[in-house]
DNA sequence: TTGATCCAAGTACATCTGTACGTTACAACG
DNA sequence: CGTTGTAACGTACAGATGTACTTGGATCAA
């Protein structure tokens, strides 16, 4: 278990990309970064440098291209910024998130339903 | 809906003991913080007043106290907290995080009997 | 080959954050 | 009244963050 400097929120953005469209270069970062969120190229060479220097991604040059791969698994950093949260705004209790996020972050009905069932799953499995 | 400059993690840590507490004096807040956390007093102090003057809390001497209650409320605070780092991290859905907190995040069996109850009441609710 | 492009790298910089120290002033104690 | 403990308040300050510009080299289209 590395311990690294936490990310950033803009940090955590890019993070995010590198988990879903794989190693990228500098530009296809930056083409990944939803238009509406409008951020400037340099901007996401800065995060992925700091991701970098951070030890949450690795480069290497191919030709003249410097390509970035995530270092760290999705699932780690998502369980330490999520704890963290956790902790600072609820005391650690995870359930007052889980419980705000189904009642009032619009849930959809079957979005409700796979939760249902994936709660009836879990408790099977745990029997 | 005042437009406040958004909550560092330090400073969210403070205005949740505001809302569990009640308008406080800096001591007050001072001593609520889980001695685990050890933060200094005039930390706590630091923060009250960024709170204040970010919009987040307001403050009124009593005697030579200074008092301070929080302003905004608490489900929105949380709401604009969590929406932001669903944003980030999983790019504006709310159903993986809560995934990842009932698969990846310690919920003991009471507690998912209880998000069972919950979830059936509101697709009672909502039918 | 020359100008337009693209990229990496360095640099910039105001603001925010975390964390606290020092100073002053009152209030209660003796 | 002087001493001492507590408060408020101003100030500090290094490092993180968000956001980007600039420079200099490599490449491609003409």
């Amino acid at each position: 278990m590395v311990d690294r400097p936490s990310l950033s929120k803009g940090e955590l953005e890019i993070a995010r990309l590198l988990w879903e469209i794989g190693p990228a270069t500098v530009r296809q970062a930056f083409e990944a970064v939803p238009s509406s969120r409008k951020m400037d190229f340099t901007t996401v060479q800065t995060y992925l440098r700091r991701l970098e220097s951070k030890g949450y991604a690795s480069s290497k040059l191919e030709g003249r291209l410097r390509v970035y791969s995530s270092r760290a698994k999705a699932r780690t950093v998502i369980r330490e910024t999520v704890d963290d949260l956790v902790l600072r705004l609820f005391g650690g209790e995870k359930l007052p998130l889980v419980r705000h996020l189904i009642e009032d972050g619009d849930i959809g009905a079957d979005e409700l339903a796979e939760l249902r069932k994936l709660i009836a799953k879990l408790e099977k499995e745990r029997s």
